[in-house]
DNA sequence: CTGTTAGCGCTTTCAA
DNA sequence: TTGAAAGCGCTAACAG
C-alpha cells in the first residue's frame, strides 16, 4: 500500500487517563463496563471522555480483543429493491445492540464474494451475514471462520451451518399453479440471473407445468443479467417473438413483471383479461402498478430481522434452538391475473 | 462488548517467516512492496504464504499503518435507485487499485449519519466518501479527519472541502420550464423527504413558475418521507384532491413520477394529452414506461467515477486541480409530456 | 536487499 | 475496585 496522509494527534486512551490521574485500563472498564468501576469514577470519566473528544480506536480494539464489534453484510447487490426489506429487518433487529453494521456488494461476482469475505474476515468482525452465496471457496473459508456465519439461502440448498431459508422452488410452483388456475394455458417464463434461487424458481415452473402436460421449453426466455425493468421489456418482447400464442408470464422478480406489463400495453393486450401476469417478491410498487400485480410475496423484513436475530444470539453464544429457519411465503392476488372462475 | 467467540489459530506474519527461516518484515514488504524484495524470494514468499493460507491482518496493519485501506462510503439509502450509478462508479474507479470499498447506511438520519462517521474514522479508513450530507456535528468531525473525504454534494451548497456537485435548482427549474413550454399552465409539484437536494428542487420549480407568473402553493404536495411508487400515488391523489383542475405534475424523483402515472391512468387522464408528467433522476425504468418518462439525467455513474477518483488523487497526496468539480444534468423529453408546438 | 528494534492503542491476565 | 505488565500482528525507521 502506497504511504498515506500522516494522521492528526489522536487522543488515546492514556491521554485521558493522565489527565486524571489514573491508568487506561480504569477508562477502558468505563466504557465498556460500566459494573467494574466505581459510580462517581466513572462519572468523572465519561465527562472527561467527552470533554477531550476521546473516539475509541477500533482497530487497537479489534487487534487487542479479537472482535471489532461489527457486523459484515455480504449482499449480491446492494441496490436491488428486494434487498430493502431485508437490510430493514437487519437494522432493526441490531438497533439497540453495540454492534454495528457494515455492508459489501458482490455483484454478483464469486471473485469478488470471496475478497469481500477475506476483507470482512480480516477485520475481525463480531459476525458475518451473507445472502445469495455462490462461491465454494467461501464456504471452505467461512466454515474455518473465527466469528460466527448466517446465511439467507433457498432451503433446498440444505445449508450446514446457521441459515434462514425460503422454499423458491415450492414458492415457484404456487405462482404458476395460480397462473393455471386462472385459465391460462401457454405461460412463458422469463429470468434474469442464474444464480441458485433463480435456477429454484426455474425448476418450480417447470415442475408445475409438467404436470399440467404444458411444459414447453420455447416458453423459458432467461438472461444471465441483474433484474430490471428494461430487461422485463427485451425478455418479453422475445418472448412474443418465440411464442405469439403465449397468453401470460410468471417473471422470476416484479421488476422484470413491470417490464413485461408495459410491453404488454405497448403490444397492445389487454392485462389481465387477454393476458396475465405473475410477478415475484412483492416489491414496493406492485400494489400500485395499473393493473396492480398479482405476486409472490417473501418475507423480507422478517428474513433480516430473524438472521440478524440468529446471529447475534451466536454472537452471545447462546445455544440456538433451530439452526435452520425456514420462512414462508404467500401468493397475492390482484388485478394482473384473472380471478380463478 | 460483551466476550465473543474465541478465535481460532490464526496465521501470522511470523508463522510464514519462521518457516521460510527470514523475518517477519521480508514477508511483510513481499506482500506490500514487491520491488524491494528480490524476485526468488519473493517468489517462494508468495508460494508458502499460499500455502499456509495466511491472510492480513486488517487490524493490526491499520494499528501500525494508520490506515486500512479501506474506503467507507456514507450513503442516506442505500437501497436508493438513484444509488446505484453512484456505486457503480465509484466501484469502477477502485477496481483497480489496493483499495477496497465498505458501505455504511444513514437512513437519512442525522444520528446514525454522525455515528457512522465516527465508526468509519475509528478504523483508520483511507478514505470517506459521503452523498447527502445533513449534520454539522459530522462536518466538524470531516474537517479533523485523518484523512481525505469527499462529498457529493449540490452546488450551491458551496461545499468547502473536496466535493463532486450538480446544480438541483437550476435542473428544476429546467424542468418546470419545459413543462411550460409544453404549454402546462397549473403545474403541481410533488415531492418526497426534506433533505437539502430536494429543497434545492423545489426552490427551482417555485423560481421558474413565479417567472411565469402562475406560482400557487396549493400546487405543492410534499411530504417527508422515502420517496418510492406508491408514496407517487399517494401525493398523487392527494393533488388531485386539493387542485382538481392541475395538468401537470413535477415528480422529484422518477419512483413518484411512475407512481403519478398509474394514479393518473386510474383517474382516466390521457398522459401526456391531458396531463403531463416530468420526473428526475432517469431512473432504469423511465425510458420502458408507457408511455415513457420524461425527466431530467443525472450523471450519477461519472458522480460516483469522479468522487472516487478526487479520493484516490487526494489519498495518493496528489495535488488537485480543481477541489470542487460540478457536473451537469440534461433534460430528456419522452412520452410523458406532450411535444411543444 | 534484508534485518533489528520499537512501538501503534487497546485489552487480557494476574496481582494488589 | 483499581493497577501493572504483557502482548495482539503488523509496519516505520533505521541499520547493515
Amino acid at each position: 500500500m502506497p504511504p498515506r496522509r500522516a494522521r492528526s494527534e489522536r487522543v488515546t486512551l492514556l491521554d485521558v487517563a493522565h489527565v486524571l490521574g489514573i491508568s487506561a485500563i480504569t477508562v477502558s472498564r468505563a466504557l465498556r463496563e460500566p459494573g467494574k468501576v466505581s459510580e462517581p469514577l466513572r462519572a468523572k470519566i465519561l465527562c472527561q471522555v467527552e470533554r477531550m473528544g476521546y473516539v475509541p480506536d477500533l482497530a487497537a480494539r479489534a487487534l487487542a480483543s479479537r472482535h471489532n464489534g461489527i457486523i459484515g453484510v455480504l449482499a449480491p447487490a446492494l441496490t436491488n429493491h428486494a434487498f430493502l426489506g431485508i437490510m430493514s429487518g437487519i437494522e432493526e433487529r441490531l438497533r439497540d445492540t453495540d454492534l454495528r453494521i457494515q455492508y459489501a456488494n458482490t455483484n454478483h461476482d464469486p471473485d469478488q464474494e470471496y475478497r469481500q469475505v477475506k476483507l470482512f474476515l480480516s477485520q475481525h468482525p463480531a459476525g458475518i451475514l451473507l445472502t445469495g452465496l455462490q462461491d465454494q471457496r467461501v464456504s471452505d473459508l467461512l466454515a474455518r471462520a473465527p466469528c460466527p456465519v448466517v446465511q439467507i439461502v433457498d432451503i433446498n440448498l440444505m445449508p450446514s451451518g446457521i441459515a434462514v431459508g425460503i422454499n423458491h422452488r415450492e414458492a415457484a410452483e404456487t405462482a404458476t399453479r395460480h397462473l393455471l388456475a386462472c385459465g391460462y394455458h401457454r405461460i412463458g417464463l422469463i429470468g434474469g440471473s442464474r444464480d441458485l434461487r433463480a435456477q429454484r424458481r426455474h425448476e418450480g415452473y417447470a415442475v408445475a407445468m409438467q404436470e399440467a402436460g404444458l411444459y414447453d421449453p420455447g416458453l423459458v426466455v432467461t438472461e444471465h443479467k441483474q433484474t430490471s425493468v428494461q430487461l422485463g421489456c427485451d425478455l418479453f418482447k422475445r418472448l412474443l417473438a418465440t411464442a405469439p400464442d403465449v397468453d401470460a408470464v410468471f417473471c422470476q422478480n416484479d421488476d422484470l413483471a413491470l417490464g413485461a406489463l408495459f410491453e404488454a400495453q405497448r403490444a397492445g393486450l389487454r392485462v389481465p383479461e387477454d393476458f396475465g401476469i405473475c410477478g415475484y417478491n412483492d416489491l414496493e410498487f406492485a400494489t400500485c402498478a395499473e393493473p396492480r400485480l398479482t405476486t409472490i410475496r417473501v418475507p423480507r423484513f422478517e428474513m433480516g430481522y430473524r438472521s440478524a436475530d440468529l446471529l447475534v444470539r451466536a454472537i452471545n453464544d447462546e445455544c440456538l434452538p433451530r439452526r435452520v429457519v425456514e420462512l414462508s411465503f404467500s401468493l397475492i392476488q390482484r388485478g394482473s391475473t384473472r380471478p380463478i372462475a
